[in-house]
DNA sequence: GATAATTGCAACACTGATGTATCGGATAAT
DNA sequence: ATTATCCGATACATCAGTGTTGCAATTATC
């Protein structure tokens, strides 16, 4: 019974985070991986996660939940209706970035959301289109685009972003990287760089560097 | 006994490959779908699935190296070490396209490779990063772009074109999109557009353009 | 310190999936 | 036409994972 509006104790709801986190952890290793597995993640013992959540597809609603909210935060926090369009894409970009490499699994598409995450998930797009929309009307975004790609290759440079290998310092293949705010920096840079002035050389005349 | 060298019957010929395609359209939707599922799509009982393959395992072991060899020979195709690299790139893109949206399953990654499908799959890549060097060479990749980046691009807008639904025409929602030539051109073009040009506008002095 | 909640542990029932074995009828190969 | 092979059907054994229950020990909260 895990939703049920009862008020627990200290330890219970820190049990909660606890089994989350290490839910997270072992299923974006491995998306089947059992209850079992999780418990021992996590430090628990299985029947404890039984008590707290009512079946593994609960589980993996509420954290579903819980990152699509961490998500609507981030994006919410860039101001994006308010700040200017460049510096609210990186912003909300960055902020995503953080948030989605610490729910590697609950971020990722197992098929389509049901519930309160697709409500989310649907408002988060909506902000995305409406941010991509104004980049075309600024300018920054060739207005013959088609959005649906452009928002597709967004959200596919975020993914790649968010959980590829480290760019900078080629260090040992951590679990979690541990992001600094530094590497968050250099990936947002890297996601709308990509996305904004492309792999092409930005002018035309330079594409036939011939060598002086 | 899946891949034991023995001269199968016709009819068992065709059974394999009907299992294989059944389970790829299976699967791609749910993979973690059973084995019962993927017989009753393939009309034939489940049992047939186990004397052809020694397990599940074993089947999907069997199908992702049949769908990444299939790769290679589309890579190849495309003649990547004597073409000028802009078509070898179209080309190989186009190729990879209508492959890849027939495997839609065996080529999503679930985890690393093992046995002859990371070989091939190592094989591959190379060549891809190899196509990428040349690219920066020629001057149509800018050369200070980081490649490991512009090639985890590249796949990413591969599984997006590839996946994705279907950009001309809004037909319905159609499992296998049996997609055209022109389907396949329209996407490669994209896939390259963003990846050469990227949606920024290709002249700077046109990044402001003012309503006459 | 009293009380109520939380946890670990052990045991259990239940379900669903996998893999095996066997058989008779159907089918391709010669 | 004969033969070797293949298939569907049924039954079975096995196993892993899920979810539940009860109880004793621990721990937060008041």
């Amino acid at each position: 019974m895990g939703t049920t509006g009862r008020k627990l104790r200290a330890d219970a709801e820190r049990s909660i985070r606890t089994i989350m986190e290490a839910a997270e952890r072992v299923l974006s290793e491995n998306p089947g991986a059992t209850m079992e597995q999780i418990a021992e993640a996590a430090g628990v013992a299985r029947t404890t996660i039984h008590r707290r959540f009512a079946s593994r597809e609960a589980l993996i609603d509420i954290m579903t939940v819980a990152a699509w909210r961490e998500i609507a935060e981030a994006v919410d926090a860039a101001r994006p209706s308010t700040a200017p369009p460049q510096v609210a894409m990186y912003q909300a970009t960055a902020n995503v970035l953080r948030v989605k490499s610490g729910w590697r699994f609950a971020l990722t598409n197992r098929g389509p959301l049901s519930g309160e995450a697709a409500r989310i998930e649907a408002d988060v797009i909506g902000k995305c289109d409406l941010a991509i929309r104004r980049g075309q009307q600024e300018g920054a975004i060739r207005p013959d685009a088609d959005p649906l790609w452009v928002r597709r290759v967004y959200l596919a440079l975020l993914t790649e972003a968010a959980h590829g290998p480290h760019p900078g310092h080629a260090g040992p293949p951590a679990e979690t990287p541990a992001e600094t705010d530094a590497d968050i920096d250099e990936l947002a840079t890297r996601v709308m760089d990509t996305l904004i002035r492309g792999f092409g050389p930005a002018r035309p005349e330079a594409d036939r560097p011939r060598e002086d």
